[in-house]
DNA sequence: CAGAGTTTGGTGATAACATCACCAAACTTT
DNA sequence: AAAGTTTGGTGATGTTATCACCAAACTCTG
């Protein structure tokens, strides 16, 4: 599916790549698959290599010594791991996992060839300090929303933004707390409100939309 | 002060670096001194080059659209700017400042000798990979407090680090809220709390210790 | 298919934290 | 010394978290 000398090209971040680092890339690397569910890496658990993504998606969340989780974000077809494998070769006590929400396919890069790859090319060095530059910021923005964006607001945005344009989303209220670091029940009871205002439906592991513009306009604008 | 051909030295993370790199890093680098107070970066006014700190504390805080603040992190003496500022340089909408918090000297690097330095030696990228993880460590740790710690153990907590070993912390309840990304009123309630158990004292611009231990105890166990 | 167990969601009471609108004392400036 | 600013206090109220349950819907198993 996936031939080894092409998965490179599926890289946007990588297209500037030459044609040497290309061929090291996808020489000394290696195409796996895991099934839906497994967990890629988690504490006391740090992977061996950096990971590509081919297809499929995997969540990254922090588990609490409190017993609560919340979703730091997810990786997709055409990123990378670098960023959290990395992390976590270089320290042992973190408390995030990775797990694949779907079927994943990845190319498994070592360690070694990584850092060879960032010595010898330029494009790639980019590629590696734009995908840690995006995530700090981005982790920046996530601590901003956390402690100051109001849940309704989170809520209807994350709504938005599982939904990927369809008008129906399929999760539970306990999986919705996770994404946002918050409590079942609090969930629950936000989203009787957006029922009671005529915005959602609500049957037993989804949420269908009836008013996609009101709740994009809570999630932007925040009011 | 700091002799251009010694400011490497202090830094832990480049003892390994060999003499030559030693030499570009240092002969390519200019030290800046900028007073107390001083906007290092923030919005719209991205950094042009790399720092490493060789004198004081840059806070780096996050401005949110909704008026609130909070302090994400603090960069010392010894340690690099380098994700922030590799970060900034690649993402012009974030939201995030640097303010000197005291008097601060550093070796400002250029952009282009950073990314040699990267290319050549592989000492720097393990130092520059290991600031980015601690810092990626660190803010998943961070998102856990603030969407998962009681206010009262972060409070203890900050008031300890604060401290510095002092009996003493001299800061406001306003600049205490900034750090937890809390509500003034919310930080003074806490504080008369502490004062009611007579864990501290209380006077204008400072807080004094009177039992360190239970704070310490509430801080570490959370309990 | 029936009963048992699990998952999902609902509800009320209470605690923790945020917000708002003020106020007063302490310090600073002129 | 008067005026302005900074710092901190307080009550009322809104939002979110927590706790303790309960019931319906689904799944599994015999």
């Amino acid at each position: 599916m996936n031939a080894p000398s092409e998965w490179v090209d599926r890289f946007p971040g990588l297209s500037r790549l030459d044609l040497p680092t290309r061929q090291l890339l996808t020489s000394r690397s290696e195409i796996v698959k895991v099934p839906k569910g497994t967990m890629i890496f988690g504490p006391g658990n740090s992977p061996e290599n950096m990971l590509f993504l081919l297809d499929g998606t995997v969540r990254v969340q922090q588990v609490s010594d409190t017993g609560h989780q919340i979703v730091l974000y997810r990786i997709e077809a055409g990123q990378s791991c670098v960023l959290t494998t990395a992390c976590l070769l270089s320290y042992e006590d973190y408390s995030a996992e990775g797990i694949a929400e779907t079927a994943v396919a990845a190319a498994a890069v070592p360690r070694v060839v990584f850092d060879d790859l960032v010595a010898q090319s330029k494009p790639f060095r980019d590629f590696v300090f734009a995908a840690f530059s995006k995530r700090i910021t981005d982790l920046f923005q996530m601590i901003d929303e956390v402690a100051f964006q109001r849940l309704d607001v989170r809520l209807a945005d994350k709504l938005i933004s599982l939904s990927n344009g369809m008008e129906k989303v399929d999760t539970t209220h306990q999986k919705l707390s996770v994404e946002l670091g918050s409590a079942r029940e609090v969930i629950s009871r936000q989203l009787q409100e957006f029922q009671r205002r005529g915005w959602i439906e609500q049957a037993r592991g989804s949420i269908s939309f009836l008013d996609r513009d009101q709740l994009e306009k809570l999630a932007d604008h925040g009011a």
